[in-house]
DNA sequence: GTACATGCAAAAAGTTTGCCGACTC
DNA sequence: GAGTCGGCAAACTTTTTGCATGTAC
């Protein structure tokens, strides 16, 4: 269970990284698999998944894992949020403005018909504050 | 691919609604199977899972569906958002106001520390607009 | 040379589906 | 009695993992 000390940088993390970052759009790991089989045709998807997460959790591209489909992988790090059509699954980039009237907003700036938008939090409840001061 | 005309109100689809609603929690299908199976042990997963999906198709329950882990389903109808502990799990209701500084709002309320937040929009890309126009 | 990484294949987890007999209306 | 529904098991999709070999440092 404990991570590697020091990170190689192989053809293949190279190659993976560069499908996600240069696509400059939201591939799940499927389509970073063929995008780096055609340069690399022996890396298998569990190659695949493992560099993606290892970068994620590296903080050098992003996780995004909407709801309900298979995960996503973003180039971009910066905060944003994203605006998916409920039709054909596309995916693109929304920042959010810091006031109200977000869903019209985003309409505007995207020129989708937004429908529907979903908020979700994440933190420690009240138990886990408790553990983890204890462990602290 | 025809919806049934008819509902009919079987022993098994008013124990798995039963489920959903009486516990007053967020249970996954896996654990709306072993609710139910305390009663009628000879219940299938499948079972369950047409149900819950017919059953939130119907509007009776909601599927809440959290990026990243197995869906869940909520008694309740009213528009509402979630609170998920990234510890253990847990899974609590948040009813959103308004105006601004949401995750201070959610932390008085809930008492979780509040640590991230997710917005994810949903509707119909440009495309796909000119697409229903088109079929309506 | 040593640890980390890959390839491959099997397995795990969550969900859907096909078939046929059973039950609701 | 017609048509929906449930039980069971198989299949499917997405993701993880074990193991022997390969490779960056």
């Amino acid at each position: 269970m404990e991570p590697p000390k020091h990170r190689r940088m192989t053809t293949q993390r190279l190659a993976i990284l560069a499908a996600v970052v240069e696509g400059g759009d939201h591939p799940t790991a499927e389509e970073v698999h063929e995008r780096v089989r055609q340069r690399l045709p022996r890396v298998g998807l569990g190659t695949v998944y493992r560099n993606l997460t290892l970068l994620a959790g590296a903080g050098i591209i992003r996780l995004v894992n909407l709801a309900g489909e298979p995960a996503r992988f973003d180039g971009k790090t910066e905060a944003h949020h994203h605006v998916r059509c409920s039709r054909c699954g596309r995916i693109e980039d929304v920042v959010l403005p810091a006031g109200n009237e977000m869903r019209e907003w985003v309409s505007a700036r995207t020129h989708y018909e937004v429908t529907g938008h979903r908020v979700e939090f994440t933190g420690l409840c009240p138990n886990c504050k408790q553990a983890a001061r204890r462990r602290t």
